[in-house]
DNA sequence: ATTAGCTTTTTTTTT
DNA sequence: AAAAGCTAAT
C-alpha cells in the first residue's frame, strides 16, 4: 500500500520526501511540517525497501526522538523501531559502550553529568592549589567544553599560541594544566563528560578505520533534525559517517539556532552545501501551526538579524487576534495576570489547561507564575527546572549503583563513602586522593587496598565500605536491575536514614528513592528491553533529561511551564511569554555582542512562533531578584515586533519605555476597564473603586444589573449549576460576555 | 570527625 | 530567598 505523498504534503514537502539519494537540505520555517516531512521521509525509504536498520535518525532531544518514531509506526507499523533513532548523544554513547575498549575505556563507563565535571574541576583547582576565585568550575568547564567542541585535543591545546595568549590575557594561564589533569582523571574513572561522547566518536572514526567503515556500511542514510543546532564535533561525525553513500539529509532553521552557547555553530548549515556540491535544498516556507498575525509578529522581529538566509514564511490561517502585552507592576503580580488571563480564556473559549503555556527565560521565574496558578487552583506541569536525577538524594542513590558498575567512578565514590556516615572525613580522603596519586593507582584501588597504605584504625572502615561495594558488584551480576537497586539502597543504609528524617523535605526525599526504584522496576519489566542489568539502567538515565521524562506520568488537564529552550519544538494554541524586560530577555549577559543579541532574538522567535492561536506577552516593572526588589525596564524585543499586530490596550504603546504617553500612567489591566477610573498618578495596586464591596450573590438572578472590580458594569444574561459551583455569563459594558464562577468572582449587585 | 550557626554567593539557556 | 562555604565548638 504505497503512500500518496502529493496528495498528503504540499510540493515543496513531497519534493524533500520523495527525494532519497544523494545530499539534501531542508530549509524548514516554524511550523511548516517538519516532523511531518521527516516522518514521511522515513516511511518513504521503507516503502523503497531500505532496511530499517541502515537508518540513522539524529534528533536534538530524546522527545523529539520519541515522537516521530511514534508517529513513524503510526505509518509504516512496528518496521520503524528497528531505526536507529536518538540524540548525538544517545546514539554515540551506544557505540563508543561496544567500541570502548579500541579506544581504552571500560564498556561500562559513567558518564558524568554537569555536576560531576564541575566538582571534579572544583577539586582539581583546589589540589592545584590555584585561586579558586579565578579559575571558577562554570568558567573553566566553558572553556574546556568549547575547546572540545572544536576537536581541540589537551595537546593542541596546550602548544596553540593563540589559545596560550588568549588564557594569558584573561589571567588564566593555568586553564591548560587544568584541562590536561581533567582529562586525565576522567580516563582515570573511566568516566566521560558529555561533550566527550562526542569527541571520542571523532576519535574513535579517526584512529579506527575499520570502525568508520563498518558504521559507514551500517548508516547508509543519515538524516539531522535541528542541524542549526550542531557544533563541529557533531558536523563532523555526521560528514565521517555520510562520506561513502553521501545521503545525508539535514533539517534545520538559521532563525532557530538558540544553543550557540553550547558550540552550536550556525555556519553548518550556511556551508552545508560546500560539502555537497550536488545538493538539492527545499524550502518550506508555509507555516501551518499559527495565525497570520502571530506569523507575521515573528517576521517582523526576525527581520532585526543580520545574519540569517532570507527566507519568507508565510500563513494561510485565519488573521487570528492581535498579540496582547501585559504590564505588571511586580513578578508576582505579572503571575496574577497571566492566571487570570488564562482562566479567562479557558472559561470563555472553553479550552483545556493543556491549550496554554507558559515560556520564560529563566527557570527562576516559574516560582511567580506556579504562586498565582496555585492561588486560582489551576493546574500546571513544569518542565524541566531541577531535574529529578539532580536531586542530592537520588545522585546519591545513583552513585552507588554508578560505582557498583564501575569501581573507578571518581566522583560517585567520593559521594558515598561517607555517606551515610561511616567516620571517613575529609583528611581521610585527601590522603587517600594523595595517596592514589603519588603511587599513579585509581582511588579505587587504593580504597580496596586501604591497609597497605593507611593505619588499621583508619583502613578498616574504608576497606568495610570497598567489600561492601563489591558484594552489590556480585549481586548485579546475578540479578537484574530492579533486585539489586532495591537491595543496594536498603543495604547501605541510605533507606534507614532517610526514614527516620521525619521532616517535611526528608519525607519527599524518601518518596523520591521509592520514585526511583519505581523506575528501576518499569525499566525492569518493560518486556521490549532485552539487557535488564544495573549497568544498562545507568546507561538509560544518564542522558535522560526531565523535558524527556515529564509527560510519561501525565496527570490530568495542566498548564505547562518551561523555560523557552525547552519550549523547541513544541506548540500549543495560547502562550504566555512572560519576563520581558531589558537584562532577564535579553538575558544581561547577552546584551554586550551583537551575534549574543542575535541569538537572544533567535530565542524570542522561536517563543513566539510556539503559538497557534493566540500570543500574550507580560513584563513587570519591578521583580525580586536574589531578595530584594529591583526595578525593570520592558525588553527592546516589544519594540521590535511591528505595531500592527499588537494590542497594546493593557500597556503602554511602543516606544515609550517609562511610560509618558498619554495613558503611560497605566499600571495594570484592571485599573484601566474602569467605567471611571480614578486615575492616579501613582501606581497603586488594586484599584476598584475604595468603597467597592462584593455583595453575596447566592441569590443573583439573571438579568440583574452587577459591578466587577476589573471589567466594570454589566448584565447576568444566564446562571449555570455545575457540580457544586455556579457559573454565570454577563454581558459587560465594556469588555463584553465574561462567563465567572460566583465563588470567586468579586461581584456587587446594582440596586 | 561532626555539627551548629554564621557568612558569602548565586541566575542563563541543556545534551 | 536559598544554597553552599566557612568557622568554632563539641
Amino acid at each position: 500500500m504505497a503512500l500518496d505523498y502529493q496528495k498528503l504534503l504540499n510540493p515543496s514537502q513531497a519534493g524533500a520526501v520523495m527525494q532519497i539519494e544523494g545530499p539534501c537540505m531542508i530549509i524548514a520555517g516554524a511550523g511548516s511540517g517538519k516532523t511531518r516531512v521527516l516522518t514521511y521521509r522515513i516511511a518513504n525509504l521503507l516503502e523503497q525497501g531500505v532496511d530499517p536498520f541502515n537508518i540513522l535518525a539524529l534528533t536534538f532531544t530524546n522527545k523529539a526522538a520519541k515522537e516521530m518514531r511514534a508517529r513513524i509506526e503510526k505509518v509504516v507499523g512496528p518496521e520503524a523501531k528497528n531505526v536507529w533513532m536518538g540524540t548525538f548523544h544517545s546514539i554515540f554513547a551506544r557505540i563508543l559502550r561496544s567500541e570502548a575498549d579500541k579506544i581504552g575505556y571500560p564498556r561500562h563507563f559513567t558518564i558524568y553529568d554537569t555536576q560531576d565535571s564541575k566538582t571534579l574541576l572544583g577539586q582539581i583547582v583546589k589540589e592545584m592549589d590555584l585561586d579558586d576565585k579565578l579559575y571558577k568550575p562554570n568558567m573553566v568547564l566553558g572553556r574546556i567544553s568549547a575547546a572540545k567542541n572544536k576537536l581541540i585535543s589537551v595537546q593542541q591545546y596546550l602548544q596553540d599560541p593563540v589559545i596560550k595568549q588568549d588564557d594569558e590575557a584573561a589571567l588564566r594561564p593555568k586553564i591548560g594544566a587544568i584541562y590536561q589533569q581533567y582529562q586525565q582523571r576522567c580516563f582515570k574513572a573511566g568516566a566521560m563528560d558529555f561533550d566527550d561522547l562526542l569527541f571520542n566518536t571523532n576519535v574513535l572514526f579517526k584512529d579506527h578505520v575499520d570502525v568508520l567503515n563498518k558504521y559507514q556500511n551500517i548508516f547508509k542514510f543519515v538524516m539531522v533534525d535541528e542541524y542549526q543546532d550542531t557544533n563541529y564535533s557533531q558536523y563532523l561525525i555526521t560528514r565521517k559517517l555520510a562520506a561513502k553513500e553521501r545521503n545525508i539529509c539535514v533539517v534545520g532553521d538559521d532563525a532557530q539556532s538558540i544553543y550557540a552557547f553550547r558550540g552550536a555553530d550556525i555556519t553548518n548549515i550556511l556551508n552545508f552545501e560546500k560539502d555537497y556540491p550536488e545538493l538539492q535544498v527545499f524550502k518550506l516556507e508555509q507555516n501551518y501551526r499559527s495565525t497570520k498575525n502571530i506569523v507575521r509578529a515573528a517576521n517582523s522581529v526576525i527581520k532585526n538579524n543580520k545574519a540569517q538566509l532570507r527566507k519568507d514564511v508565510f500563513s494561510d490561517n485565519e488573521e487570528g487576534t492581535l498579540i496582547e502585552v501585559l504590564k505588571a507592576a511586580s513578578d508576582n503580580e505579572e503571575g496574577k495576570l497571566v492566571a487570570n488571563s488564562i482562566f479567562e480564556d479557558k472559561m470563555n473559549h472553553h479550552l483545556s489547561y493543556e491549550n496554554f503555556a507558559i515560556l520564560y527565560r529563566t527557570n527562576a521565574q516559574s516560582r511567580a507564575m506556579e504562586e498565582a496558578l496555585r492561588k486560582l487552583n489551576i493546574k500546571y506541569k513544569i518542565i524541566g527546572g531541577l531535574s529529578f536525577y539532580q536531586r542530592k538524594e537520588i545522585k546519591d542513590l545513583v552513585a552507588y549503583l554508578r560505582l557498583t558498575v564501575n569501581h573507578n567512578d571518581e566522583q560517585a565514590l567520593r559521594r558515598v563513602i561517607n555517606y551515610p556516615k561511616r567516620g571517613i572525613g575529609d583528611t581521610t580522603i585527601s590522603k587517600l586522593i594523595n595517596t592514589a596519586e603519588e603511587a599513579n593507582h585509581t582511588l579505587w584501588e587504593v580504597v580496596s587496598n586501604a591497609n597497605s597504605f593507611l593505619t588499621t584504625r583508619i583502613a578498616n572502615p574504608i576497606e568495610g565500605f570497598a567489600e561492601q561495594i563489591k558484594s552489590y558488584a556480585v549481586l548485579a551480576g546475578k540479578e537484574d536491575a530492579f533486585e539489586a537497586a532495591k537491595f543496594i539502597a536498603k543495604n547501605s543504609g541510605m533507606i534507614e536514614e532517610l526514614f527516620t528524617d521525619k521532616s517535611i523535605e526528608g519525607l519527599s526525599r524518601y518518596e523520591n528513592i521509592q520514585e526511583l526504584l519505581n523506575g528501576v522496576k518499569a525499566f525492569t519489566e518493560d518486556p521490549e528491553r532485552e539487557d535488564k542489568s544495573l549497568a544498562a539502567f545507568l546507561q538509560d538515565i544518564a542522558l535522560v533529561t526531565d523535558t524527556d521524562l515529564k509527560d510519561a506520568k501525565d496527570e490530568g488537564e495542566s498548564v505547562t511551564l518551561m523555560t523557552i529552550h525547552s519550549a523547541k519544538g513544541l506548540e500549543f494554541r495560547n502562550v504566555y511569554i512572560v519576563g520581558m524586560e531589558e537584562n532577564l530577555f535579553p538575558s544581561q549577559m547577552m546584551i554586550t555582542s551583537r551575534a549574543d543579541l542575535e541569538e537572544e532574538r533567535r530565542l524570542f522567535y522561536v517563543a513566539i512562533t510556539r503559538a497557534e492561536k493566540k500570543l500574550t506577552l507580560s513584563y513587570a516593572t519591578s521583580r525580586y531578584q536574589w531578595g530584594n526588589l529591583r526595578s525593570c525596564e520592558k525588553s527592546r524585543f516589544l519594540d521590535e515586533i511591528d505595531p500592527q499586530y499588537v494590542d497594546f490596550k493593557f500597556s503602554s504603546g511602543p516606544g515609550s519605555g517609562s511610560g509618558d504617553s498619554p495613558f503611560g500612567h497605566v499600571v495594570e489591566r484592571r485599573s484601566n476597564l474602569l467605567p471611571t477610573p480614578p486615575r492616579k498618578t501613582v501606581a497603586t495596586k488594586y484599584v476598584a473603586p475604595a468603597d467597592f464591596k462584593p455583595s453575596d450573590t447566592s441569590n443573583l438572578q439573571t438579568g440583574q444589573r452587577v459591578e466587577h472590580p476589573k471589567f466594570g458594569f454589566g448584565a447576568v444574561t444566564k446562571l449555570e449549576k455545575q457540580d457544586g459551583s455556579v457559573k454565570a455569563i454577563i454581558q459587560f459594558e465594556e469588555v463584553g460576555e465574561k462567563t465567572l464562577l460566583l465563588s470567586f468572582a468579586k461581584l456587587r449587585v446594582v440596586s
